[in-house]
DNA sequence: ATCATGGTTCGCCATATGGCAAACCAACGA
DNA sequence: TCGTTGGTTTGCCATATGGCGAACCATGAT
């Protein structure tokens, strides 16, 4: 389940656009064909395949053609690397000698540690 | 507390490139001069001035200059934003009603929703 | 006063990104 | 067989990104 260490730039960079981010919350739930995933969008089907494109680059989703719908679905493993990622950071955080004295003087805090 | 949801967009966008995700690593031990952060890059300082600017702007960091001298800190609230949009999706992956069933299917039969 | 240090700003460039329109291909369905 | 549907490919364009070098400030040290 510890998958190794899929390359995060193309994972992140993957999320950093609302139409990709809602197309993998779509695939959350369950597989679906390119043009349902495509509706909810403005945009022409050239522009949307780039980003289906993006994601699968990244490893988010897969997509199998059969007759002629592409279906995909996520990868839910290399989300969560990201995840992991940003654990790791906020673990570094959390074991700072200097957030501990900060949570100990807690007079006056305007950024609670509240994750 | 439950800090309003900061901009995605930058945020991911700001951590998809090895040179700001080392960058906000380094940060997370403590506060930096910006040489000190720019030191271990071969690019010069301009180009890493821009980085700092993109993570500046996706408001995982602050900096304040005093002196001549620009201290940078992270703001992991921040990073937590991107952190709870990846648990998020988890959640609806791991409330899927085809991961339900393969787990049902092995266990016992409460409900099988359908869809 | 002068000089070194730490940043900053300013052009400039190559490439990547995100979008379009239009033509095209491959499978259904009638 | 022929039209429709679902995808794909092919230019093409505007803007953003990531890097450079060089000039430029402002502060601290000598």
């Amino acid at each position: 389940m510890a998958n190794q260490r899929p390359a995060l730039d193309p994972i992140f960079h993957a999320l950093a656009d609302p139409t990709r981010r809602a197309v993998i919350g779509r695939l959350m739930q369950g597989a679906a064909p390119v043009k349902e995933l495509a509706q909810p969008f403005a945009m022409g089907l050239p522009a949307f395949l780039k980003h289906l494109g993006v994601l699968e680059a990244a490893g988010l989703i897969h997509s199998e053609k059969q007759g002629r719908v592409r279906t995909c679905r996520v990868d839910a493993a290399r989300l969560a690397a990201a995840e992991q990622w940003l654990a790791e950071q906020r673990a570094l955080w959390q074991g700072r000698a200097d957030r501990l004295a900060a949570f100990v003087e807690s007079q006056n805090p305007p950024n609670p540690p509240s994750e």
